[in-house]
DNA sequence: ATATTCCATATCTTATGGATATGGAGGTCC
DNA sequence: GGACCTCCATATCCATAAGATATGGAATAT
């Protein structure tokens, strides 16, 4: 015989009434098979846990032993049904995310990750920083649940591509640039597509893939401006430090005009020219872990509160 | 449904495996059964434990959080099984022992108790001092499982009693006493019978009972000495207080020789008087507990190698 | 495309947990 | 002290559910 959870049960229940038939009341069965499990739990161990006298049923010293062990088992039980029962609902688990740099610069993302592990405690928040590109692709395989990024590079079938916010872009330049030391002729004057004329400047993107800065090209390209493209690199925290470096000048989402503050200078662009830098949250379609809708619940009500305070 | 241990042993069969085909047959049941109580477990749980390729079984999420609780809970039951061994075999238990005061000033009892829990360390000692009468009744009872006593005062059916070794008794006498004076007829000469006529002497019995103090009254009459009995107690240490008062003389086992030797005298009895203490050790004929057998049995072996040093 | 592997489903068998009926042992009450 | 009562054990029977057999479908590899 193997011992099974139903013998400690049922040793459980006799024990505390010191009694078969009333244990076998209480379990809703009759009082012979109550009788017989008892003595097959006894056979199994070896050892007989009851004295039977004309009153009932009464622990021997064996007996208290293993009713410290049994309660000690069922409680144990008691305990992993219990979280089995959290983790059924999407309380516990495990939740990876991925950002991009310029996601990551945008206030949105820390306060929603702070406000999820608040509310959320026993789900545990993996978070890597990634390009777009990986990020879309690991959402897809599986490997991570959710992601933050700005224009998306690629659509594989089954992602979800959820706009959470659109921001202005600015242009970012060399303190000592040209374009830095403008501001006279009517204080912060914005900077046009005809400044980028001849300026090196570099991009962020995968060559072939759409993105803020195809878009940018795109712009230019219609009015017959040709900026001279000095670098393509996979993160535009890479892309700010090369115009620290005065490699060139480029364009980010405004929430990244602190990032090297005191080497690189942050310039509006004007309003005739329509671009702006979305916000976008990737997760797969067909994801029906209750974490993951937690997650995206709670980043689009965030988003739609007014977001990372519009900065 | 409910869940059993069966559940968790094939669970980490499957999990283990990777494979439900081949932790079928390490389980030596058929594929389509275990199919089946994965199913049920999960519903159970509420909760998809493995993601099912081609190529096997793996562990979803939450399969991972269950496989902790499951080894968890399958380990507890493996420790309370060995523990049950231990009990079974007798080597975990309690095993409630009382002793005399006579009995326990002889060397026997504490040596025979260091010796049983060097050799069982599990088994929980609970020792306790009282008279003869209250041993036997109290092991006929089952409250205790073994008493050590001098000569037994009644013989409830069902007990043994077995006597481990013969003492010779000596007079106690206060220092100040006739008897305590008269070494010079030849060096420790011995007291005689005669010597008690007249005396004032203490007793220990119950009346009406058998025991030590029985013979010997029994011995006197017989030679038509009628001491004065001044005191009946129930403790051979009350009994040599009150010598060492001065209140009267008594007669104890040669291994009390230390108490009070600051007060008492203590003088060997004539070779004509055939009178000994013997060490006797009383149990329940029917206890088949183990523990109780091996505490008998190592009691027995020591008693036979010369005891308690023979003091 | 074919074959193979592995899991799921459907049906049947069997082992065993549970129900019913009865007996025996130890207490209690009159 | 005898009749009754309570409570557990034993014996037999039934029903449920675990397990076996047979088959099908999905995915991967050849």
């Amino acid at each position: 015989m193997d011992m099974e959870v139903r013998h400690l049960r049922y040793f459980l229940a006799v024990a505390e009434a010191g009694h078969l038939t009333r244990a076998a009341a209480r379990l809703n069965i009759q009082q012979p098979p109550l009788s017989q499990q008892i003595k097959a739990l006894e056979n199994h161990l070896g050892v007989v846990l009851f004295r039977r006298h004309a009153k009932g049923m009464a622990l021997t010293e064996s007996g208290e032993f293993f009713l410290e062990e049994a309660r000690r088992i069922l409680d144990g039980i008691a305990v992993m049904e219990q979280r089995m029962a959290r983790v059924a609902k999407g309380l516990r688990g495990r939740l990876a995310i991925a950002f991009t740099t310029s996601a990551a610069a945008h206030l949105l993302t820390p306060r929603v990750l702070r406000l999820f592990r608040g509310r959320y405690p026993e789900i545990e928040l993996s978070l890597t920083e990634n390009n777009a590109d990986e990020i879309t692709e690991r959402i897809a395989s599986g490997t991570l649940q959710c992601g933050f990024l700005r224009v998306p590079v690629s659509r594989p079938p089954g992602l979800v591509f959820r706009t959470l916010l659109r921001e202005p872009v600015l242009v970012a330049v060399p303190l000592d640039h040209r374009l830095a030391q403008q501001p006279r002729a009517g204080k912060n004057a914005a900077v046009t597509l005809k400044d980028f004329q001849g300026e090196n400047l570099i991009l962020v993107r995968r060559a072939g893939a759409p993105g803020l800065y195809a878009n940018l090209l795109a712009l230019c390209a219609e009015r017959g401006i040709h900026p001279n493209v000095v670098a393509e690199v996979q993160r535009m925290m890479t892309n700010l430090n090369l115009v620290a470096a005065g490699a060139g000048i480029s364009v980010v989402p405004a929430s990244m005009q602190h990032v090297h503050a005191k080497t690189v200078a942050y310039r509006p662009l004007a309003k005739s020219i329509h671009l702006n830098a979305p916000l976008t949250l990737v997760y797969r379609a067909a994801d029906s872990t209750a974490a993951t809708a937690f997650f995206v619940e709670l980043v689009t009500t965030t988003a739609a509160d007014g977001g990372g305070t519009r900065s």
